[in-house]
DNA sequence: GAAAAAAGTTGAACTCGTTCATCTTTATAG
DNA sequence: CTATAAAGATGAACGAGTTCAACTTTTTTC
């Protein structure tokens, strides 16, 4: 059986991330000071830089639980995409976008990336990026399905590709965080727009270009 | 002529810009207290504040004035690119890159950036996003001066392609700052490679559709 | 079961960005 | 040239994140 102090410390820890995930929805991450969360949470002020190194630190926590319920979602639809190269882009892609401010506010996501290049080397950051990286890499494994299906051209390289893919997504959606009156409907009919070609131009022998042959 | 209020308004502000970019680049942005750039600068702290709104006003100051470099030297390149869609891309490219660590350090770098996101909706936060803008609309440029040339595909729409090749680009470039380790020659390498086959997906009928050269 | 050790909690104190009432300097008016 | 007004400089005070030496609680030891 666990010891006492065992259990007084994961107690501990989960009623600073329940406030935490709390008030930071409700009255934003920098109007709510750790003060609060202490009080909330029933320990003092030190207690919590116990649990976590600082402020961000207890951001990045509850930012790190959303992103792996997309990962999980998106993993179902890597496993069985819907044919076709660009709607399966956009099934792996609006599935993100949809569940990005289930939880999480446009400003609790602007904290989140700031931290996330400012304080890049720090715990922090380190996870924060890891949880992109294994975003993108989602990316890269539906484009390898889909190539191994025989739906994309077979002369790319599928994680180059998915790299610039994703990199476009992730920039898109700091654009859309970035403006508190962008619509997810603008999100998704931006980003539509722009797979559109993209889809079309590696898609396997969909089109015939005009065959004048130029240098590269 | 202009009088001696004017004339040292003016000579206190250049003072504290001077400072700044010094001193950041010296000690990094964050390690520099308003109270050192005040002391350097001969003037007091309040005196500072009359001058620059915040901290990351000043940062970013420095930060606008290497990118409104990198857009000039940029505009020479649209004017007259290279001939080839790969090598026009990557002389404008390139020279973003290789600017970019003249004046400022990668801290400095993230710190802007992170501004930019995290107080988006602020004059700071505001002119960092439209330099940003201002650069993205040079790639747009190129891309429409190389299909006026006819090397870029007639039934693509340069201007979502070319946001789509910035946001690669600089996300490319927000991975860059944010490894402290990373080099330029890194960073060139890695795009040079994921502009290679946009460039020619992208290129007037040069490609050579399934030649079959795999390479799991 | 008492005493020592280990682990964890606490809140006052510190740092640094930012603000503001007060004071100084420059410009204008009489 | 003095007096009044306008503009600007100043630094003490404030707020919030963070640290740390002292204190409590739990565990281990004998």
């Amino acid at each position: 059986m666990t010891g006492l102090r065992e259990r007084q410390k994961a107690d501990r820890e989960k009623r600073i991330l329940k406030a935490a995930v709390t008030k930071f929805r409700a009255h934003g991450y920098h109007a709510v000071r750790i003060e609060d969360l202490a009080g909330a949470a029933d320990v003092s002020v030190g207690t919590v830089y116990n649990y976590y190194r600082t402020k961000g630190d207890i951001l990045i926590a509850t930012v790190a639980m959303e992103v792996e319920e997309v990962l999980a979602a998106g993993a179902d639809i890597v496993a069985a995409p819907p044919a076709g190269v660009h709607d399966a882009l956009c099934a792996l892609i609006f599935g993100y976008y949809d569940h990005s401010l289930e939880y999480l506010s446009k400003e609790m996501w602007r904290s989140a990336m700031a931290l996330s290049i400012e304080a890049s080397e720090t715990p922090n950051g380190i996870r924060y990026s890891e949880l992109d990286q294994r975003l993108a890499l989602q990316v890269t494994d539906l484009l390898l399905t889909l190539k191994s299906r025989g739906d994309v051209r077979d002369d790319l390289d599928p994680v180059t590709l998915g790299q610039v893919i994703f990199n476009n997504l992730n920039q898109m959606f700091v654009e859309f965080v970035k403006d508190e009156k962008a619509s997810l409907q603008g999100l998704r009919a931006a980003v539509e727009r722009q797979m559109q070609p993209i889809s079309q131009l590696i898609a396997c022998g969909t089109e015939a270009p005009s065959t004048d042959k130029r240098q590269n």
